[in-house]
DNA sequence: AATTTCAATGTAAGCGCTTACAAATATCAA
DNA sequence: TTGATATTTGTAAGCGCTTACATTGAAATT
């Protein structure tokens, strides 16, 4: 494995006997050239096996066809899911996906914003909005386009792909309330640097005041995104004053990880209490009972993120938001509260 | 959004007072500049704001620092949780990830690799062994260092991350044979272009054979991952042949969906037939029964990988290769045969 | 036939950085 | 003090590509 010295664009102009801004052409924008010569170019280029460099393409054309994405983590069902299709869109647009990851934590996503950056980045994909502004201002001195994905906000100067977090949490809250529930419980994802998690439970808020629940009914807990946090969450608030005849969580790991030792502790769902979730991740209909949660159309968001980042890389334009409707999957975790 | 000017490495040298080599070695190596230099270097980094041009560097330098991966989709669990170590090693090593996804087919696969080299990946992970040996070829005549995780052989002389599959599922067989099962089921993965599937399906076979189970008691189904493609193999298996009391899974995706069907058929996992999966993805756990399974440790996996493609990378040398050894979880879903 | 227009190609100037090598300065032993 | 050595800095030559501009020759227009 030493060092191979590959063939540049000037040994296949040379073998071609062409110029290499010809063969630069033909490779970048073969309509401009005449149809025999693309055809000596291409088989020159067959013949040395070239391919061009990236970073002298890069600095000469001043892009990198580089779309960076940073996520909180990729081992979240919902990320997986948004960033496969995401990758998808990109590569049928001719750009490759730098990814990073935060781990939730802002310190980190500033971190990594700037890896993507330096690691070539020329256009990139942020969760959600929240954030220190230097942040934005960087972006924006670099001239790189941002999406904002995963949240969806109006009047904002920001160019959202997503979805209105607390509108959705808001309805099935509603939805739980009309069954006749009183009182509530709800599981959180962490709402510290998360601006969706502080949305549903905002969401959920309004809802619980608009039906004149009193806050001794409503009993709300925060809980990682994962099975056991949720479980020690959801005995946490059984432990705590009035158990709630109707449990909402903040995502599907959270109500899946209730509802599991909801069971294991000895209670029905949704006999004895109902759990709902968010996001309708693939599991969600397949655990008993499936999950009553909000549909969230992952993959589209990923794509339409997507493709607003390449209009905007294209263009050099802000392009505008685009919001993405939930909505509410009836399936069996949701009942009717006990007598 | 126009396009911004950003200061160079010479508008930094001129602020500093110094010649862009010393700049340039402030930045790189530190250590060769005097104590002095470099805070007048750094202060006039800050005062600029200045950033390294990507490309530039890349050119100068001749390397990107930027390394690949071509996984079959991030949506499976078991490769968004490797992938999702993989990039932590890399990030902790200065490295950025670039990501691509096959969708499990081997042209498109292919494809995506050299989109990943073209993009200015300088080394590229790639999951199991099974394709054109062309691209082996490819890779090592620009001398782009690769790992193949998931999988391992011996007496190979490519660089395996990974574990035996077919030794793993063979031992997940002998614990089901020895239990007593004499009839016995398989649903598979799609092994057309899939090493690892096919080795387990090899690894199922051995034991059968051990155990002098007529090929009659056993029966195989290939189905893609997902559970509703894994319901319909299991109901298939029931239709033809004898109704085997033990179905062997090609991973947890498909012996969860199995399960899930089994249930809706009115059959008791393990009362009438035992499931066994493998990976031990989260959900495994989760899901009643809960799930006997063959774990794989798949963070590990993608730490060392990335290790090893680095120091690929650093030593312009091959690594040898590296098994990790899967283990198997017993849980719910596997229980003696019914009388 | 002369002029204009346009398509196809070539020329050559960078793009912003790294690094080999040279030069200058500081350090040290004798 | 002097020469030898080590440390720090500067000079300048690329790295391999894209693209503005110039050139050529053929087709279209008058």
């Amino acid at each position: 494995m030493s060092i191979p010295i590959l063939p540049t664009l000037e040994d296949v102009a040379r073998v071609a006997g062409v110029s290499t801004a010809t063969v630069s052409r033909s490779l970048n924008s073969p309509n401009s050239v005449a149809k025999n010569t693309l055809l000596r170019v291409k088989s020159a280029v067959d013949q040395l096996g070239y391919s061009p460099n990236f970073g002298a393409r890069a600095l000469a054309a001043k892009r990198t066809n580089a779309v960076g994405a940073v996520i909180p983590t990729m081992e979240n069902a919902i990320f997986a899911r948004g960033l496969q299709a995401f990758q998808e869109t990109l590569f049928e647009n001719g750009s490759t996906l730098l990814v990073a990851s935060s781990s939730y934590q802002r310190e980190r996503e500033e971190v990594q914003i700037r890896s993507l950056i330096a690691g070539g980045a020329d256009a990139i994909l942020l969760i959600g909005e929240d954030r220190r502004e230097g942040i934005y201002e960087f972006l924006k001195k670099r001239g790189i386009p941002y999406v904002l994905a995963w949240n969806f906000r109006q009047d904002s100067d920001h160019c959202f792909v997503g979805f209105d977090n607390r509108a959705a949490a808001r309805e099935m809250a509603i939805k739980v309330l009309k069954l006749g529930h009183t009182k509530i419980g709800m599981i959180a994802g962490l709402t510290l640097e998360n601006d969706r998690a502080r949305d549903r439970v905002t969401g959920v808020r309004e809802a619980i005041s608009e039906f004149n629940i009193s806050e001794r009914d409503f009993c709300l807990k925060e809980a990682q995104y994962d099975f056991t946090s949720a479980g020690d969450a959801v005995e946490t608030l059984l432990e705590n004053g009035p158990r709630p005849t109707a449990i909402i969580c903040g995502n599907d790991i959270l109500a899946i990880g209730a509802t599991k030792r909801l069971k294991s502790l000895g209670l029905c769902v949704p006999q004895d209490i109902s759990i709902t979730g968010f996001d309708d991740i693939e599991v969600s209909s397949i655990i008993e009972p499936e999950l009553t949660t909000v549909h969230i159309p992952h993959r589209e968001m990923g794509k339409i993120a997507a493709e607003q980042l390449l209009e905007m890389r294209r263009n050099q334009t802000m392009s505008s938001s685009i919001e993405l409707k939930p909505f509410i999957v009836e399936r069996q975790s949701l009942a009717k509260p006990p007598n």
